[in-house]
DNA sequence: ATGGTGGCGCGGCCA
């Protein structure tokens, strides 16, 4: 099973990058972040035609996330449990026996706002959510837009970034938080290139200079991060007209 | 340097 996630901020702008990356990764789950439409404007067609099913949680402008299959995607849900949120920020269905999660993490503004507050007090409640879905189901990935990047390798310089948003210590102590209920950051557990990130702001050549974070992540709980066989970036999205600010992650599963 | 770039949607918010 090959397994994608991909923030594309806004699906109207990328769908064309979308189905073209679908077609030549081909991946059997695809987790979209940002989609920024309203359930009612959802491309159905155009993705069905491609040969995958949708469930999508949107919402106009902002947010919104959306899980692609080329199969059924069974028990869906759009809220954590016991957490009605306006925002739509989690998706979860069941595909081949395996719980998929796709979350879009609160971006947090800055460290002290009342944004990075509801972003700590969001990720307080993934993590309890995340504990309720594991129990009724071993084989679970967790995938999306993280919005914090766990150690200083993933951040292009800890320096600078110590402190900042999506570098907190209190962002990384939540996500370890969530990775201690049994969950494993499959990207570490292959041999990567250093500095490789999934996130490089649109600003100041950001890109070309490969200042970026690795904020995307894919998370497998034991049973299933047994199973995995590879983790990558495709960074090559990145460098199209009009890209997403953030790069494609993929993982395979035997 | 409180900048800068991009999406949404048409002023200002969000990332």
């Amino acid at each position: 099973m090959r397994i994608a996630t991909w923030n594309v901020n806004s699906l109207a702008v990328r769908l064309d990058q979308v189905l073209a990356f679908a077609g030549s990764a081909r991946p059997d789950v695809f987790a979209l972040q940002e989609t920024k439409l309203p359930d009612e404007r959802f491309p159905s067609a155009e993705i069905g035609a491609a040969g995958y099913r949708v469930l999508f949680s949107g919402q106009k402008s902002y947010n919104g996330v959306a899980l692609l299959a080329r199969g059924e995607l069974l028990d869906a849900s759009r809220e954590i449990v016991g957490e009605p949120d306006p925002q739509r920020r989690w998706l979860a269905a069941s595909f081949a026996g395996v719980r998929i999660i796709d979350v879009y993490i609160p971006n947090g503004e800055s460290v002290g706002s009342e944004k990075y507050a509801y972003k700590l007090g969001w990720m307080e409640r993934l993590c309890q959510g995340i504990a309720a879905e594991l129990a009724r189901h071993p084989e679970l990935v967790v995938l999306g837009d993280f919005n914090v990047a766990p150690e200083p390798r993933d951040v292009h310089d800890p320096r600078v970034w110590e402190g900042k948003i999506m570098f907190s210590e209190p962002e990384r102590e939540a996500l370890r938080r969530l990775l201690g209920l049994g969950l494993h950051d499959v990207f570490r557990r292959f041999e990567q290139p250093e500095q490789e990130f999934s996130w490089w702001d649109y600003r100041m050549g950001a890109f070309r200079r490969n200042r970026g974070l690795r904020i995307d992540l894919i998370l497998a709980s034991d049973a299933l991060a047994a199973r995995c066989t590879a983790c990558r970036i495709d960074k090559q999205p990145r460098r199209h007209q009009r890209p997403s600010d953030h790069a494609p992650v993929i993982a395979e599963f035997r």
